[in-house]
DNA sequence: CGTACGTTTGATCTTTCTCAATAATGGTGG
DNA sequence: CCACCATTATTGAGAAAGATCAAACGTACG
């Protein structure tokens, strides 16, 4: 498999050298992959592109033609009612494939757009499609991703739909710090969520002048602790507590999924 | 392939004798699936079992041991908070894939249940693993079925978490209706929405009462009429504005998913 | 050091919820 | 076929969560 497409990788950056690896371990910690399996998802031929905080990888109602994966940075998705009203669907960490989505669809249904600067790694659709036709096991392991995204999906319509504020806030809280920390980029005590309050208020369906109060109340009851962006859980067995929140559905402990199983 | 695990088909009944014409005739419209593959989706054994309204087909929780496929009547799907409170996710009619979503998941994120009497066929989950190997036209199928299920999923966290309650009934309205279209068993005149009141507010992160309030509304203006669970739309082109109601995200239009596309 | 963006706070308004009661409706056994 | 029961639908009155409007305050960055 050639690499004609890759950008020549800069020499100081260490996932430019092999970008596919925070994707690969993130598919692997769900779906057994064997080792010609990593070497083809390498082989794949990647672009990778920096790119600059609120750019669009994919606008709602376009074609897409390349498959996008997040090297660095974080990235949402997003889609819109007639009135403009903006609804967050979804936060993307590095190592998350981004528009698996539209691999087979015709018209964008919604954007994912950078929430922060960073490196993505672009793979055409056709590439994509023919490493699944050849590596049925690998085409397993993204159907997983695939799978678990819409599980996360669910629980955000749970979230948004049947708990108040402060559970709804602390929930997307809880949920970012653990798939963090499963992509190993964080720890349980906190970490830097690089979103202003009102992109808070678009991805939990509330207003900005309530995200803020809410996130008051958070800070007085000593649930969460904040400077900047940077938020700390000194008590994140209580934290999970009030956001109701239950990894479960995040599928993070697989079992069945080895790569010949059933 | 055998039909062991087949019941034997009452010839009173047209779908038993080929239960899974609903379902080929589903994913048939948005990818193209050659005779082989019909065939091979046919030759599936499939047991189909009629179940009453409200009977679970997973359990949230549950290992999921089978995939299912909804025949006639309608299922829909369901997660609940902590503290109890239910939010449906979705809701099936027939043709639709059931848990697809478990296909090579541990542990059922969310439960599924008829909503209505039914007929389900169920198909093994190594059964169904085999197809998508042996045929991986079929497999692209599944998959695009899949990602559809999953934009619908994402209008429905649009339409909860950022329109008001009469759009967002009004677009719950309007997407059944189209669904329904697509799948022959009904026009856009009308149909039976066999929902009570309370599986609405729960469909829509509303409470009973408002709901009942919010269809008085819609009929006062005279966008829907109502006897009983039947539901008529005097003025479809009107409801789907009131509804904000964009149909692109359905992907009923398939243009790129030919067998052999790309 | 000024401008733009983001945060914080207060006051008030609206949508939707809650509680409660009554009326239909549907199904069941006699 | 009727009376009864359970479920569902409807309506009213009051409460509450969250929205809206508006202003002030911080902070980063050119």
């Amino acid at each position: 498999m050639d690499q004609s497409e890759t950008l020549a990788p800069s020499r100081a950056d260490p996932a430019a050298d092999a970008p596919l690896n925070v994707m690969i371990s993130k598919l692997s910690r769900r779906a057994s992959l064997t080792p010609a399996d990593m070497d083809a998802i390498q082989a794949l031929p990647v672009s990778v592109r920096t790119l600059e905080s609120a750019t669009y990888l994919v606008r709602e109602g376009d074609p897409p033609d390349m498959c996008s994966v997040l090297i660095s940075g974080f990235v949402y998705r997003q889609k819109s009612t007639g009135n403009g009203d903006r609804q967050i669907m979804g936060v993307h960490i590095p190592g998350d494939l981004l528009d698996l989505h539209n691999l087979y669809l015709d018209l964008a249904d919604h954007s994912v757009q950078m929430l922060t600067r960073g490196d993505v790694g672009f793979i055409t659709r056709a590439r994509m499609q023919a490493l699944m036709a050849e590596r049925p096991n690998v085409a397993r392991a993204l159907m997983i991703d695939l799978m678990c995204d819409a599980s996360i999906l669910r629980e955000g319509v749970l979230n948004i739909g049947r708990r108040n504020s402060r559970t709804r806030l602390a929930h997307l809280l809880c949920e970012v710090a653990m798939r963090l920390e499963a992509q190993g980029l964080a720890g349980e005590g906190g970490y830097e969520l690089p979103m202003t309050q009102e992109q808070l208020a678009d991805a939990l369906a509330l207003t900005p002048v309530h995200v803020n109060r809410t996130l008051k109340s958070l800070a007085d009851d000593g649930l969460i602790t904040r400077s900047k962006r940077q938020v700390t859980f000194p008590d994140y067995e209580r934290l999970r507590e009030v956001g109701d929140f239950n990894p479960r559905y995040l599928h993070l402990q697989h079992q069945r999924t080895g790569a010949l199983a059933e």
